[in-house]
DNA sequence: ATGACTGCAAACTCTTTGCACAACA
DNA sequence: TGTTGTGCAAAGAGTTTGCAGTCAT
């Protein structure tokens, strides 16, 4: 019985898009590979510079769309840090992110249980908790 | 022995600004009051209706600037939440903030303990804490 | 008087949208 | 073949900057 109705990390981009009647194309295939093969919360910019390599006329507005594709299907998570542009982070799990002033570089913070008893105490307030 | 070498709250913006060598305008004092009048979240534009009150032809590049310089004083904190435009908080203690994301309001969440010791776990590894 | 501050307008960055063409199903 | 997705260009939001005039000192 292959329940793939959920988005499974590697394989099934394919699958899971057309179960939901949406296109397999070359640009999200490109996009999604360069996400998984990263380890670094990256601009929109920078996915378009990595994938511009493979998929040649791709662009940032394509990117945008991709990604935000992407974060529906929980395969990617939007971070939008104060200054400059957002950052899109391959790890999906709630967490902290530290970020430089200076360059702007993020590094994720691991403090899992403060983590949850903040989200907690808010959560009791009557909010949801998005990010972290 | 006057010693208001650091920013006083109240008492003191004009003290202040003057032992700095700048001046005192009537937009920095209004905008300063405006500030500490209010006990909530406010973006420029709203600290812009808010002092057009009483100093009719103040401009937004204007309110950015000052609040910009009140917050090198430590007078008030800028938060940059992902989404709209940057919010200006009274409040300069560390603090986390609770944002909902369909009114975009944004609510104290108070976590002192906790904070101070991701705070502190962040510290260790090289960040100086900004913002929560 | 003199130099910092203001207001206006325009530039700027990042992101989204509109529209015609391409290409997946 | 019928749409969905793409690329281009342009619009849009929010913030900053340049410049001439004003005003605190």
């Amino acid at each position: 019985m292959s329940e793939t109705a959920t988005s499974q990390p590697d394989r099934g981009l394919a699958e899971t898009l057309r179960e939901r009647g949406q296109r397999v194309t070359p640009q999200r295939l490109a996009i999604h590979g360069a996400m998984r093969s990263l380890d670094r919360h990256v601009t929109a910019d920078e996915v378009l510079q990595r994938v511009s390599g493979r998929v040649p006329g791709i662009s940032l507005p394509t990117v945008y769309a991709t990604l935000e594709l992407l974060a529906e299907l929980g395969l990617v998570r939007r971070v939008d840090v104060g200054e400059g542009p957002a950052r899109f982070d391959p790890r999906t799990d709630p967490h902290h992110h530290a970020v430089c002033r200076r360059c702007g570089r993020i590094e994720d913070v691991d403090a899992r249980a403060r983590l949850d008893s903040t989200v907690a105490a808010a959560r009791r307030r009557g909010f949801e908790p998005e990010r972290a």
